[in-house]
DNA sequence: ATGTTTGCAAACAATTTGCATTTTT
DNA sequence: AAAAATGCAAATTGTTTGCAAACAT
């Protein structure tokens, strides 16, 4: 993880009156010290990891929080989980694509969308503010090997 | 409410060996007799003016018949509640802009989103199979007049 | 008779919250 | 000493489920 962000995170964190913790600092890693998009259950197990006193409920506080200001993304993948977008902060703009199969999730940021979306906002007579896309298929592997699944037994 | 979709839904029904009772006719009124986005709640409520026996219960599994049988899509507007798509019969690949201050819900169609879609799942090495996409901004009549917002009192 | 559907109440699961205690300043 | 943060357990909330009774074929 970029240094920069535990710096924008001490001053967020500041700028509200609000203290670094060593289980702020857990959860921080935990779910910015990855690409992966995690659950708060995810988060949760990895923070314990780094720091076993980090409860459930701080870790959905904490989430909260760094959601607030603007550290985090919270991302509705259409599962049954609200999962947390680490790469937000670095591309903000970005959607994501996922395999029906392997569920594999790939990230994407296209200009051409942007533009396409502002004119439909604007022939609605909108002024667009923000945006979700995601989209879901079958990944190149699954298409040119006949699979992409990851055995597990 | 068209004919045809009372059609469609008594043969979704008898294709599997279900029964078409006066508590799925009431709730099938409650979320296909408007065009408005209801939660299940509101379709609970919309469905016992019309029948006053269907419980909360029948509510829930009739709605996951219906969306399992295609009449009916889930949607996530980025709210606390799950919202269902009266409108997805008759336009599948819909989208919706929402404005952030009256909340109303736009909808749309339009083929070069799709396009673009396609564009980039090809470039990500990805067969498309479906794509979720929601806008929210501020709406022409806030934009001309400043609110639009109805005033409650 | 047999299979389906119902309402009810209880169960469930993700998330939030109240509160006494601990930690930090 | 004052303010903020924590863990725990209980509460909340949308949704699902087990079951006995009601209904349809």
């Amino acid at each position: 993880m970029n240094e920069s962000v535990r710096t924008k995170y001490r001053e967020a964190l500041q700028s509200q009156g609000a203290r670094m913790t060593p289980q702020r600092a857990a959860i921080l890693e935990a779910v910015l010290g990855t690409t992966e998009h995690r659950t708060a259950d995810e988060i949760l197990e990895a923070a314990q990891k780094i720091d076993p006193t980090v409860s459930r409920a701080t870790v959905y506080r904490t989430l909260t929080l760094m959601v607030e200001t603007g550290l985090l993304r919270r991302l509705d993948l259409g599962r049954d989980f609200t999962y947390f977008d680490p790469n937000y902060l670095e591309k903000p703009n970005h959607s994501h694509m996922i395999c029906l199969d392997c569920q594999k999730i790939f990230e994407f940021e296209e200009k051409e969308l942007d533009v396409c979306e502002d004119k439909i906002a604007r022939q609605l007579g909108f002024e667009r503010a923000s945006s979700f896309v995601r989209m879901e298929g079958r990944c190149q592997r699954l298409k040119k090997t006949g699979s992409c699944v990851e055995k597990t037994a």
